[in-house]
DNA sequence: TCATTAACCCCAG
DNA sequence: CTGGGGTTAATGA
């Protein structure tokens, strides 16, 4: 499994000939940074562009009392950056691995240079682009006027949509490694509400529970949702 | 009324 | 011991 295998998963570059993959190689280093490790701060962010070969990301603010707000998760095949006022949102943020992860870096100059030679790729990225600030308006929506019940829920069914794993018995198990303390994070709550909250669906057969994992029923909860 | 706070508890590693 | 998970009385917008 050599780098090139690796590109060739990155759904970005699905469309693009093997010349390009081989070009890209040569300009973005790859490097493996362990879990738990914050691999950018407002302070420290730089431009350019990013992919994830391999491992999670989580998104996260820091309010003026000090809690945080995980905006979001990227996974394998994502990318963030920005180059001027071509914002990928995720200037000014925190972003911190949650497992060992594997990521590939352009610089600004390197990535405006491929770019101009390949608009196809430009279409590509608005288009990541507009689906993330569809996603934060749904999701600042739901935060504004649900109660901690309806937040837990849409998070699960988003996690689950994102990095859910159906499973023979009609649960998707979510993969990731997630405490209830970084489920409140998500959403703005405490700790002991979401536990409460969780407990609640444990008990009407939406989701099952374990330590630090959760599988859920997909269309059931979705179904909740949308009442 | 609904959620947070604070103070406990137990359990696994 | 530490961190995750569970519970509840008091408190507050």
């Amino acid at each position: 499994m050599n780098k090139l295998w690796y590109l060739s998963q990155i759904s970005m570059f699905d469309s693009l000939p093997l010349e390009d993959l081989m070009e890209i190689e040569r300009m973005a280093p790859m490097k493996t940074i362990q879990k738990h490790t914050l691999i950018q701060t407002p302070a420290t962010f730089r431009e350019g562009l990013y992919f994830i070969k391999k491992g999670k990301l989580r998104l996260y603010k820091i309010n003026s009392e000090g809690r945080q707000f995980t905006l979001g998760i990227l996974g394998e095949g994502n990318v963030f950056g920005e180059i001027d006022t071509f914002s990928l949102g995720t200037k000014g943020i925190y972003i911190e691995t949650m497992e060992e992860t594997l990521l590939c870096s352009l610089t600004k100059e390197e990535f405006e240079s491929f770019l101009t030679q390949r608009p196809q790729l430009a279409l590509k990225l608005l288009k990541v682009l507009s689906e993330r600030l569809l996603e934060r308006e749904a999701m600042l929506e739901q935060l504004a006027l649900g109660g901690i019940r309806d937040r837990v829920l849409h998070l699960l069914v988003k996690l689950a949509d994102q990095f859910g794993v159906e499973k023979a018995d009609g649960f998707s198990k979510i993969d990731l490694v997630l405490s209830h303390q970084e489920l409140a994070n998500m959403i703005g709550a405490s700790r002991e509400s979401v536990t409460v909250v969780l407990n609640e669906l444990v008990k009407q057969d939406l989701i099952r529970t374990g330590r630090m994992s959760i599988q859920i029923r997909l269309d059931e909860a979705k179904k909740e949702l949308s009442q």
